[in-house]
DNA sequence: TGTACATCAGTGAACGCGCGTTCACTGATGTAC
DNA sequence: TGTACATCAGTGAACGCGCGTTCACTGATGTAC
């Protein structure tokens, strides 16, 4: 049975969410081609028509889904004019912690693409320079003048900020079934603790 | 051929050890019980004259790796009266990130527990516990005075730094394979910057 | 616009393989006498 | 201490299963006339 070509792309797509949603929620290893087509409705006989393997599909799924944690991370700096408080209060919450598949593709994926290596690895690469480049980005001065570029201690604020996002979420998520008073406490702390961090030293 | 119950522990001890180094390495989902009894010098099939399941064993190789990595931190800190910086520097070396079979269990397995649940979840949140209350532990008095309990601010402390060190971890070796330029800064970075936190605010 | 037919997106069965687990067997260990 | 034998740690073959991947087939799409 065939489809129309506008359909089919809707229907790759479709594959593509489901994997970006598994991948994050159980890893590459986690999931099969045939649980990932039968999530988005389809039978796994079709998924070599739509990506060439497997690894391919986990790359994209990478790729889709780190475009959407840079996007979010973006929006939020311009929506508060730069103030990465509010991304980072919503980043620690316990509702992303107990939703990965929704959530930050770095502090799901990193592990699993640092040993798939290859094509996951490099999306993961490029995901994480370009989160650390908006984190560490200047925003433009309020008469409109160019921002400056970001300085060594911008780099090194961003770089403490995504290691500690990233860390703690990993903590929480691990602590979350078997002592969730410590989970919260993680959270909650380091929510507070990033936020002083950068109302003290705030960028220009 | 039975073997003497002495050399019976050991052979156990020996795939416990292989199981602790592969799981960092590549994840619970990531080696089989085949390649770990090999790796240990034996066939799979006395397996489960050893362990009760593949899972029984990720526990086991959990606390194991667990334990090891919290006496590192325990030694480091009684060996330098409760400075944290030679431990942490140790840790965000390229060595590190390059052996993650030898290295911190935290880092290598939390995301691997947290999906697992169970007993390997169990022994990952103890052993989180126990970092946070070593790193947040004061040092006893030079006259001897018993060390003071840790304070809300050492235990903030505490988990930034943990969730740094694992961010961190994380971070480099995602990013080791494609961009080690980077990776090799967020760990130098991550490095100087903990050691100034830990150098203007010091625990009593 | 209507018809004839080539294309090709998706189906479902099949493949070889490695997984976790089981089991009959072997033969050195360790014990009862 | 020496002998006879029960125990049991480890072997290797086998199991059912799900994996990633392939392929002959189906039938709606989309095109040539």
């Amino acid at each position: 049975m065939k489809v129309s070509k506008a359909q089919s792309a809707l229907n790759r797509q479709a594959v593509l969410e489901a994997a970006a949603r598994l991948y994050r929620e159980r890893g590459f290893a986690g999931v099969g081609v045939a649980e990932i087509s039968r999530e988005a409705g389809f039978t796994h006989g079709g998924f070599y028509g739509r990506f060439e393997s497997k690894e391919a599909l986990a790359a994209e799924a990478c790729e889709q889904s780190l475009a959407q944690t840079l996007e979010r991370l973006r929006a939020s700096l311009s929506q508060h004019q730069g103030d990465a408080g509010p991304y980072f209060h919503r980043y620690l919450r316990a509702e992303h912690r107990d939703h990965p598949g929704a959530g930050c593709a770095i502090a799901a994926l990193a592990v699993d693409a640092a040993r798939s290596g290859g094509a996951p690895g490099e999306a993961l690469t490029q995901g994480i320079a370009g989160y650390l480049a908006a984190l560490a980005g200047r925003q433009p001065d309020e008469d409109g003048a160019a921002a400056a570029p970001p300085g060594a201690a911008d780099k090194e604020r961003a770089i403490l900020s995504l290691s500690a996002l990233v860390g703690g979420l990993v903590l929480a998520r691990a602590t979350a079934e078997a002592a969730p008073a410590l989970s919260d406490e993680i959270l909650d702390t380091l929510s507070a603790t990033l936020a002083r961090l950068w109302r003290e030293a705030p960028s220009a």
